[in-house]
RNA sequence: GGAGAAGUACCCAAGUGGUUGAAGGGACCGGUUUCGAAAACCGGAAGUAGGUGCAAGCCUAGCAGGGGUUCAAAUCCCCUCUUCUCCGCCA
């Protein structure tokens, strides 16, 4: 959420810089008139507020004098207040209201350094690390690899669940099961605190993070008929992000780095036919996200700071990979800056996005209100937040499956999932 | 799921209709004492949001959340949430 005062100070400049997302966001120039409105009535209103608690307290001392009949014509004097304040306040609540949904719908300021386009065409490739994997004979896709030898059960998975989901099976689910683990043990030995979060959370839990109101049929809700209302998570980012929602940290404790394993559940509407074959988009996969709450000065270094976390697991397992800057039309909604990590993916004969790590600035804090103190004395200020993949752990094991396959239909184990894997250096 | 109890500021806690935004502790800050510290004693400040002002300050809201009664609500009424205890069920 965007700074109400920032926004109308700052009109044009915020119009233009949103525009670069593509989309109409004129709808902005409303906010003034409401505001002035605002404040008007709330100056007014308090006046009357401030009639009426002096006249009552001066009843207050005139019955304790025993002096009926004054107090009583004092009375009838507040009473006449009482529907003009009612009115002013229903009508604050409702201007509070739309300045609330007009603001919640609007996403993030882009950062002068992304580059300007209106789509992904125009995201810049930052560095590219290792080259493409080169195979002497004809490498085949992960799916094809998985279900010809019964590690992934797509048809049952359809049976059992339904389309975009798969059963792993034997080697391959201990495959996913170690890419977790390692991934997890690399960010707690760099500082990193795990978290395991609840998988399913609140409204307020969406909305702090940006999911809601506006992307709910992305989202699976889940609707018990005698308890619980809840929302099926995302991302890790979700409940990870919201720990804090509402309170006031100690600026001595900034930055904090959490990273969280978990499953993820996306309705994918709208990727009809979009990486149908194989499991680079379900309907639940899992991932292993960082978090990270930073001062405000801290912020874009953080970035840095995360992507290299995220990108250090791709090169422990020695993927090709390479690094890109998401156009301003490219970048996500609470995004104000954003790193695409995209590994080579052979059966794409592409890149493919692995990781997204962003700096989401001020905008999710101000929707959940996190703040933190410098010092006891000091203000409390927004804090930043940021979050990353750490990675996409199915797409990972794809990516594995794929570039460490073998002319004999075998697929090598990356050294550092060995251990991982009780030792195991092929997959049969 | 059933039955009870409770939710007041950083923590504990008093307060059942009228100068109580809130007694009293603790923690915190300053001081006395001490070689220094602890303890004790003295003193002090106190959070949040909105409005206004250069500022000091002033006004409004706020005692789990939301409604209601009243001239006036932490205090009375209704709903919701959360926590605790006992029982049941459960990985």
């Amino acid at each position: 959420m965007l700074d109400i005062k920032y926004v109308i100070d700052h009109l044009d400049e915020v119009i233009e810089n949103l525009s670069h997302r593509n989309g109409d966001y004129n709808y902005l120039r409303e906010l003034p008139k409401l505001q002035q409105e605002r404040v008007e009535l709330i100056q007014k209103r308090d006046a009357l507020k401030n009639a009426r608690n002096s006249l009552s307290k001066k009843i207050g001392q005139l019955m304790a004098q025993g002096q009926k009949d004054e107090a009583e014509a004092i009375k009838k004097q507040v009473s006449d207040s009482k529907e003009e304040i009612a009115r002013d306040d229903a009508r604050v609540e409702e201007i509070d209201q739309i300045i609330k949904e007009t603001l919640l719908k609007t996403p993030n300021l882009t950062d002068a350094s992304l580059p300007i386009g209106t789509d992904d065409t125009f995201n810049r490739v930052e560095k590219v690390v290792g080259e493409p994997t080169k195979f002497d004979f004809q490498p085949r896709s992960h799916w094809d690899i998985g279900v010809q030898k019964g590690y992934f059960d797509f048809d049952r998975a359809v049976k059992v669940a339904g389309p975009r989901f798969v059963f792993y099976k034997g080697p391959f689910a201990r495959l996913e099961r170690a890419v977790a683990s390692f991934m997890l043990d690399t960010h707690i030995a760099h500082g990193y605190t795990e978290v395991l979060p609840p998988y399913l959370v609140n409204t307020e839990t969406m909305t702090g993070t940006g999911q809601l109101p506006k992307f709910a049929d992305q989202a699976y809700h889940v609707d018990n008929q005698t308890e619980g209302n809840y929302w099926l998570i995302p991302t890790a980012e979700v409940p990870v992000t919201n720990l804090y929602r509402g309170e006031i940290l100690d600026g001595a404790d900034l930055p904090i780095r959490y990273t969280a394993y978990s499953s993820c559940y996306r309705a994918e509407a709208g990727a009809a036919g979009r990486d149908t074959r194989g499991i680079i988009r379900m309907h639940q996969f899992q991932k292993v996200e960082l978090v990270t709450f930073t001062k405000p000065e801290d912020s874009f270094k953080e970035l840095e700071h995360l992507t290299e976390e995220a990108e250090r697991i791709l090169e422990l397992l020695k993927l090709p990979y390479r690094r890109v800057c998401l156009s301003t039309g490219d970048v996500g909604f609470n995004a104000a800056k954003c790193y695409d990590l995209e590994v080579w993916m052979p059966s794409y004969e592409n890149y493919k996005e692995i990781s997204s790590c962003s700096n989401d600035t001020d905008f999710q804090a101000r929707r959940m209100s996190i703040r933190f103190k410098r010092t006891k004395d000091s203000k409390a200020e927004l804090v930043h937040t940021l979050n990353g993949s750490g990675l996409a752990v199915g797409r990972t094991v794809a990516a594995i499956i794929e570039n460490y396959q073998q002319a004999d239909g075998t697929i090598r184990v990356p050294d550092v999932l060995v251990p991982y894997m009780g030792g195991m250096t092929v997959i049969e």
